[in-house]
DNA sequence: CTGTTAGCGCCTTCAG
DNA sequence: CTGAAGGCGCTAACAG
């Protein structure tokens, strides 16, 4: 294993240059040959820093951690992509854990957020149960993007244009001729839920239109979970005519739930989903989407840990536009 | 940012009892009430071990990377959902890269694989893309586990039932009486493709069915190059009335085509996948599937790190079964 | 049983 | 313009 001293003896000079020319400090003055020389010799000698005693010394990893509660969702997986990309052009690279692996206390990535192993965390915290690891990396001031849910006044929170998202959902079905709309949102309590909520409930107002309270209902981003609520808010309100779901993993619970209650979608009922995920088109009902720019989020949370250095916490709002993508699942009334 | 040397002052030990103690090394014989209190000042601090520094000293980090194609697929994020599971439990976490990022010389995941910073590979490789990152694991010595896919003798190959599955889907259209059966492998050369594609060989022929050579196709695990190559050879064979699709997310695509081509599956055509997705049940056509062992292939696949440090290379097989998974897109003729 | 000490491999002043 | 040297924080071997 060549370390930085065998190349610098290979090469004739010190190790000092050989550390400033593969690290390419421009403050170097140094002949252009020597400096061939030493990559050359780095080369034949297969030399590759290492990684442990360069963060060591220079108090950095490169390493952002990615927390989520499910890898298996495909809306997390969008974000996770773009994540992904931008690190890959920052030269970073990203750890994925799911919110679970930090309830153990000796977990390795809690580890690293305490022992200042990784350079920022993204966190898709709800629950409660990643609370610990963002306590810890408070504390140690690491850098801390939190996706969609307020938590912690010291973290950046990236947000997505909910309001926006809702209320185009709940007006294209407005649009259609739809007046009983029902809401199945995501999980009680949690920032963005409160604001795809408000964004129906405007939208709602707006067209002069009743609130029934009844006709909203919370639910996991999980299928079965979405089937469940669905059925309960269905079950609860025979007269809903239109659906807004505010997760499009829910939603195909939903389209489930009005499958299994012989309620035809979109004869009987019109379902909007939010996020577009790839499955969206392929489902037993095309579903008619609110697109979200998740990818766009992804790359966003890992900008945040190149550009600061100055603002830390404060909100950052994603502004690219939603945009409703027309399937089968909607329908006039 | 309290160190080691700071508690063993406040607690009146040496740093080599700190460290010993807080990495509960079990050789140490020490008095319980000095262990409780080095612990206690420990926490009082706010201590956590620096990870760089325990890395370059112990030589190790903790960290495994992953590297798929895609990690917008769903078939890799059941394996991912696996490995991070048991990461976990192992005291371990996962990098986790799109193959691309490999491309770029000065990509951080390049280095730290270069480097020694991590501990692990996993290669879901395909293409030759990788083959970098492998070269360089190999030269490097990094124990590396390769999804599927034989790419090197040094690396241990981990291997799914393939050719069972794909016997087993094969037989299952057998059963419903066709006999014009084709396949959509995966992409072409690899390892787990031909074994698949000799698993619907092996079956036609045990049925004494001629296996018709135009009736394969190859397609990437991706929903479009599904829809196109299905579409590519279902008009190329027109009398087709079953056909294997090696991988659930071609499949849809398959269907796609299927839909397009005014097709009905499955009272023209039948369709079995290999690999039980969740999305399978909600599409279109819920589609009948074969269930192979992903997530304990991702589990399996970290177990790799922690059992060897005696055989390196290899295979190793997946024992678990497959399964077929009736549903909607397989009738018999 | 506990403490002292010598690096792990690199980067970065500071002399030369 | 280049080389020598001191740690970064921790661990493992070796004294005491």
């Amino acid at each position: 294993m060549a370390g930085i001293a065998d190349i610098a003896k290979a090469a004739g000079v010190s190790t000092a240059v050989v550390s400033r020319v593969i690290n390419g400090d421009s403050t170097l003055r140094i002949a252009e040959e020597t400096r061939k020389r030493v990559l050359r010799t780095a080369e034949e000698l297969d030399y590759a820093p290492n990684a442990a005693a360069s963060s060591l010394r220079s108090a950095h990893s490169g390493l952002i951690a990615m927390v989520v509660h499910d890898v298996t969702n495909p809306v997390y997986a969008e974000i996770l992509s773009g994540a992904q990309h931008k690190a890959t052009l920052q030269g970073q690279a990203i750890l994925i854990s799911e919110a679970s692996a930090l309830d153990d206390r000796a977990s390795r990535l809690l580890r690293l957020i305490g022992g200042g192993g990784v350079d920022g965390l993204i966190l898709q915290a709800a629950g409660g149960v990643s609370d610990l690891a963002l306590a810890r990396a408070a504390r140690k001031k690491i850098p801390t993007v939190l996706l969609q849910t307020e938590l912690d006044a010291e973290a950046t929170l990236l947000t997505l244009p909910d309001i926006e998202a809702a209320e185009l959902a709940t007006r294209h079905l407005i649009e259609l001729g739809h007046t009983r709309i029902g809401c199945l949102a995501t999980r009680e309590g949690l920032t963005f839920t409160q604001n795809r909520v408000e964004g129906w409930r405007t939208a709602l107002d707006a067209a002069g239109l009743e609130v029934e309270s009844l006709a909203l209902g919370f639910a996991d981003p999980a299928i079965d979970d979405g089937r469940l609520k669905t059925r309960e808010l269905l079950e609860a309100n025979p007269d809903l005519t239109g659906l807004v779901c505010c997760n499009a993993v829910s939603a195909i619970g939903a389209l489930e739930a009005a499958y299994q209650l012989e309620i035809d979608v979109p004869d009987q009922l019109s379902i909007v989903a939010i996020h577009d995920i790839e499955m969206a088109r392929h489902l037993r009902v095309p579903l008619t989407t609110v697109k979200m720019p998740l990818f766009e989020m992804g790359v966003r949370a890992i900008e945040m840990f190149a550009k600061r250095r100055n603002n830390s916490a404060g909100r950052v709002a994603i502004a690219q536009e939603p945009i409703l993508v027309e399937r089968s699942s909607t329908r006039n009334l």
